[in-house]
RNA sequence: GCCGUUGUGGCUUAGCGGUAUAGCGGCUGAUUCGUAAUCAGCAGGCCGAGGGUUCAAGUCCCUCCAACGGCUCCA
């Protein structure tokens, strides 16, 4: 693919950057188009994204529906049919400012003016319209074959919530419009497997007006929560960690040593008892370090792993809340470790490969990232510098490939952050580890060493799952409901095709009843067509038992799964095939 | 918190100034029917909450609440 560079070279675009010119051209279609639609339209930043483009306007009085997209993107069509050339020139900083003021476009002047460097400016021009842009770009409108908007949003001006909010018109754009039509459809298929609209039909979760933000958990979902808990306690004690539970509501002074009060204070619930203030846990550290403070350690007894189901409380911003992706509270799979300055190493890598064996079970890929000193913190530089090494060193012993995401540390350390791919090939930021000198310090923690000194044990806090309610809606995307028989509410399913069977169908479900397979029977007068629809298709019921007099005669089962194949077999086979399946959580 | 949109029985939804639509689900009856919806009848709603405009308000206006799409923030 051509495209023109903005010295004015015209060139062979790489192949993995094709997708980004294009966008990019998009975008600068979509203020042209919009110009000519609403000429007292002021420009911001306009880039290529991840799924697509988009450009920042101001509009003043303005204000743009849904409804309007249609004629914007007719305009970009006509500016695509008679092919504007896409030529670039390059101004001098003084110049450039100068045209920018001339066109009115004060966010373009401001980016100009933040420039450290006076170095001269690049523009691209397409008919009337006139960029700033380091390109590079295509060489004619016409090459744009496949676009579309996607839907209209505020942004902050330099995505600052201090700036003001200008109006963001989202779209996105390909090279051939297969392409397009393929990522409308991911998108519809992504839509078809919310975990909100799924969590519904299936009954797992709720939400109600008198605690947004707080959900419920019904009992289907329940029984999912609580295999995935059986999961993590049988893994985590024969990882050598014991479970502990620590109070939700604890004195506002523990809050106070820990740090959370100055640090984390806005999101924090707060309640006044007996004359005193307390606060409901936003996170499980401190409970965990008043069990650590409760004796006197040896370093023989390091490390200790304590485990903890702590349910968590934070009051985060009623625009984030999000179906369980994002909730106010939420159960997290936390452990706190407290080690020896030796075992830093040993233990994080042992807690990577923990998490590893958790996320290989569901099928999730997922990539690292490492967090550093965020701006509000708290220590010293050289403890900090520690705590950062110790997580780069273990990623580095373990040959993990990470990224590094600069102050995005938690306020006591810094972090590796496991971000999950799912089927869809989204990303969920879902396991962290946590290296922290803070907190040991803070509650003047120690232990025995072999020399009768008291030196400070170093803490580890981190989880597996994250919060087990992201995790749970992540899930049900990832499966679009269709969980494995050992997460599925229901295991089985006994449909009755006529009553001439009932008998043997109650006892094919009494067998797995009495096996302890989450099962029902449905011996309504309903057809069989109609039961195998909400078994199949509401339900998401992994294995439908059939049974009809052709099942009576030769004392077998026909078993239906979730892809519409059916076999035949015996209920004793059935029986083995679903227990060993369950026992061995496939 | 900010920008925008929405809010009608358990779910999906019609109505957008003149006494509340339908389908699914539920209940009752009939049907006993073999792999994605058998037929009929019945019940179920002070149209998110509170104010206002009007002879008259799901329907127009204001405030609040919640949800949705984003932004900022985050497990």
């Amino acid at each position: 693919m051509k495209v023109i560079y903005n010295g004015g070279n015209v060139g062979e675009c790489p192949k993995e950057e094709e997708l980004h010119v294009i966008r990019h051209t998009a975008a600068h279609v979509l203020a042209q188009a919009v110009k000519r639609l609403y000429p007292h339209a002021s420009f911001a930043y306009g880039p290529a994204t991840e799924k697509g483009f988009y450009y920042d306007v101001d509009l003043g009085d303005t204000k743009l529906s849904d409804a309007d997209l249609p004629a914007i993107e007719q305009e970009m069509r006509e500016i695509v049919k008679v092919n504007l050339p896409i030529k670039p020139f390059i101004l001098p900083r003084a110049d450039a400012l100068k045209l920018m003021e001339e066109r009115h476009e004060p966010y373009k002047a401001e980016h100009i003016a933040d420039l450290e460097e006076d170095e001269p400016l690049s523009f691209y021009e397409q008919g009337e319209y006139i960029d700033m842009c380091v390109g590079p770009h295509l060489t004619y409108t016409k090459t744009l074959k496949a676009f579309k908007l996607t839907g209209l949003s505020g942004a902050y001006w330099k995505n600052d919530s201090k700036n003001k909010m200008l109006t963001r018109i989202n779209g996105t754009a390909f090279a051939t419009t297969k392409e397009l039509e393929d990522f409308l459809k991911l998108q519809e298929e992504a839509e078809r497997r919310d975990h909100r609209k799924i969590g519904k039909d299936m009954k797992l979760f709720m939400f109600e007006d008198v605690g947004p933000g707080f959900p419920f958990f019904l009992p289907n979902g329940m029984i999912i929560k609580n295999a995935l808990i059986e999961y993590w306690r049988e893994l985590h004690t024969a990882n050598g960690y014991q479970e502990i539970s620590t109070p939700l509501i604890m004195n506002r002074c523990l809050w106070e040593t820990s740090g959370h009060w100055d640090h984390y204070k806005e999101n924090m619930y707060a309640t006044a008892i007996d004359d005193e203030d307390f606060c409901i846990k936003p996170m499980n550290c401190p409970g965990g370090v008043m069990v650590y403070a409760n004796e006197p350690h040896s370093y023989r007894e390091l490390p200790m792993r304590l485990a903890e189901l702590g349910i968590v409380h934070r009051h985060e911003l009623k625009g984030v809340l999000h179906g369980l992706f994002r909730v106010r509270s939420f159960t997290q799979d936390d452990a706190h470790i407290f080690m020896r300055q030796d075992q830093i190493a040993e233990e994080i890598s042992a807690v990577i490969r923990l998490i590893d064996q958790v996320y290989s079970k569901f099928g999730f890929e997922y990539s690292l990232e490492l967090s550093t000193r965020p701006e509000d913190s708290m220590g010293s530089d050289e403890d900090w510098e520690a705590a950062t090494n110790g997580l780069v060193n273990a990623l580095e012993q373990l040959n993990l490939p990470y990224t590094i995401n600069e102050g995005d540390g938690a306020f006591y350390g810094p972090k590796i952050d496991f971000h999950l791919r799912d089927c869809l090939g989204r990303t969920w930021q879902c396991g962290t580890i946590q290296l922290d000198f803070q907190m040991p310090i803070k509650f003047d923690l120690s232990y025995v060493d072999e020399n009768d000194g008291r030196p400070r044990p170093i803490m580890i806090h981190r989880v597996c799952y994250g919060s087990i309610e992201r995790f749970i809606g992540i899930l049900i995307e990832h499966f679009a409901g269709k969980f494995p028989v050992w997460l599925a509410p229901m295991q089985a399913k006994v449909l009755l095709v006529s009553k001439k069977s009932e008998e043997y169908a109650a006892e094919v479900y009494q067998m797995l009843k009495d096996a302890k397979i989450r099962c029902e029977l449905d011996n309504r007068n309903e057809k069989i067509g109609y039961m195998i629809r909400q078994a199949q298709y509401t339900e998401r019921v992994p294995y439908m038992i059939i049974i009809g007099e052709k099942e009576l005669e030769t004392k077998t089962i026909s078993i239906r799964t979730r892809d519409s194949k059916t076999v035949s077999m015996t209920p004793d086979e059935f029986l083995r095939k679903i227990t060993a399946e369950i026992a061995n959580r496939e």
